[in-house]
DNA sequence: TTGAAAGCGCTAACAC
DNA sequence: GTGTTAGCGCTTTCAA
């Protein structure tokens, strides 16, 4: 592997003149820099990255700790992952990887300084590792909205909107009778950030349109899902309104709902809260308010990638909801038509 | 941050008698192994990675490149990426996420010295990327079986025997007419090599069992998957073993099956090629050929430590196929009762 | 069993 | 506009 004195040599510069070629930061003359840049193709030279984080406190990659095996939906993780690995690539970084359950993880790449930012996901109400975050050198970014963020900066959907803008779609739509069909128990119980938020939203629109608004947890098995409709069906046999921000068990309440004699799209209306895509590979095209993962991932890159040039303050930048119509929503009882 | 220098003048040793406590590289007396662990813990100090990669060409860190959004599955891409991770730990490295499409990425991290070693995950059957990786100095691991590996180690699922196993099983309880529902179109077309032998594996055991055996590409949605069920059955009416290598397409496979009136573990066997939890997680439990992701992500990392810690040559490791008996394999038309 | 010191390859003052 | 040089924090000979 060719040095920076190698290059330096070829080009008959000093190996600092190579450096500021390759950072910009200071002027070089056209022909220096074109000796420069020849010598660097002649050699196929790459700076190694191990040195340069070294001497300049800039390793170049953010750690990314993600949740690899939670209840939360893969595909969803999926997106938020190559929102951030492509945002980052925009501004060279590279990302490393860390997984929840890797407690000591954060403690690691911040002191071994393996990483100039970390990018947390699937962040709880109460979360755990934001103190721990409070102290490292490193700039944070929370994917999710805990209760009190410590000083650290954060980017989600805004799922309390979310949950209102839903119910409000169904109240818009004619129905009176509506459910929210949330996450599994156990992630409900795990206060969650984001399934706390939209039961929230959800409520308070159904309070202010003066819509019964029930809400069912949901797990992700056929079965769950098969209960979660049941345990509606019987207990509000009224319900024409569904919200289901639940991926995994979004096909099984379809179905099921279509077994108990629904016809969703016709005398039944089922919003999603998913990923597009999900919206899209339903039986029926669902109306659906998108989990914009992608982006998400992106803004978080963006917002560390910020802090870490101007060292500006924290901020929390919540994304605005916005609802497709598909086929799944129908005209509720309550109208004409 | 602590540096080793401050550990070692808290103890009242030298730097590199702290850095052989550390790296266990020759026999410390152990009251000064005492003392300087003791200025460790009271320093919190921890190594500068960058630091240590510098001197010791080691940065412990393995580059992962995974398909982040292809066609294939999502939660058995996050089944490697788990098992790569996990393992990784056991061996003190931590994982950079390089994507498929990020073309230069190997060349990056490979020639930037980021990573001491390459795992690449959905290795086609002529995958240009095997050339590039035998050029690098870093060992590389593929997990799949590309037609020629130039060198490098593979790991992979011994889908040929995959193919065989579950046509046998079809054969062993009596089927006669059976099909192979794939991989979709596109994957198929561009040869990637585990759907290649799938295939190989399926042809080979119908002809030795005298099975008729159609094989079948699928789409990922449901109306593909309609549509694959019903080329089937109305060119092969008597087909009743299925064997269906597409987690995606699965659940739309089985509601079909059922629309055109087939019982599945009655009169209709069908045998899954997918991972545990998606065999389990279907209406009726599937007989299934696990596809071990995490276990293969492991072998992965364990074989490119190998190669790093001893030098070995490089190998290919195909781990055997394993059907487990669950309720959608059913006696066919061929054998009593 | 331990220490001194020469790098590892780069960046960024500081000098001209 | 360019060169010199002192580190960055560690590992690893070489010497004792």
């Amino acid at each position: 592997m060719a040095t920076i004195e190698d290059v330096a040599r070829a080009a008959g510069v000093s190996s600092s003149t190579v450096s500021y070629v390759l950072s910009q930061k200071r002027s070089i003359s056209a022909p220096t820099r074109r000796r420069v840049e020849q010598a660097i193709a002649d050699l196929g030279y790459r700076p190694h990255m191990g040195a340069r984080a070294l001497a300049s406190r800039r390793t170049h990659v953010i750690g990314l700790m993600a949740p690899l095996r939670s209840g939360v939906d893969v595909s969803v993780i999926m997106q938020f992952v190559t929102g951030v690995v492509t945002r980052a690539r925009d501004f060279e970084h590279d990302v490393l990887l860390l997984t929840q359950d890797d407690v000591t993880g954060v403690e690691r790449v911040a002191a071994g300084s393996m990483v100039d930012a970390i990018v947390v996901m699937d962040v709880e109400a109460d979360d755990e590792r934001i103190p721990l975050l409070g102290t490292v050198k490193q700039p944070a970014v929370l994917i999710g909205l805990p209760r009190d963020a410590g000083g650290l900066s954060c980017v989600d959907l805004d799922f309390e909107a979310t949950g209102r803008l839903a119910a409000r779609h169904l109240a818009q739509t004619g129905h009176r009778d509506v459910v929210l069909i949330g996450s599994p128990p156990e992630v409900m119980a795990r206060h969650t950030s984001y399934a706390d938020r939209v039961f929230r939203g959800f409520t308070a629109e159904c309070a202010q349109s003066s819509l019964t608004g029930v809400v069912q947890a949901c797990g992700s098995t056929p079965d769950a899902a098969r209960s979660a409709v049941d345990a509606v069906l019987d207990q509000a046999p009224d319900t024409t309104g569904f919200v289901v921000h639940n991926e995994r068990a979004l096909p099984h309440v379809l179905a099921h709902l279509r077994e108990r004699g629904r016809d969703v799209g016709r005398d039944t209306a089922v919003v999603a809260v998913c990923p597009h895509d999900i919206a899209l590979s339903q039986h029926v095209p669902m109306t659906s308010i998108d989990i914009p993962g992608e982006v998400i991932g992106a803004v978080a890159v963006e917002m560390a990638m910020a802090r870490l040039e101007n060292a500006r303050p924290s901020e929390t930048r919540l994304l605005a909801p916005v609802l497709t119509e598909r086929g799944s929503s129908a005209q509720g009882p309550g109208t004409p038509g």
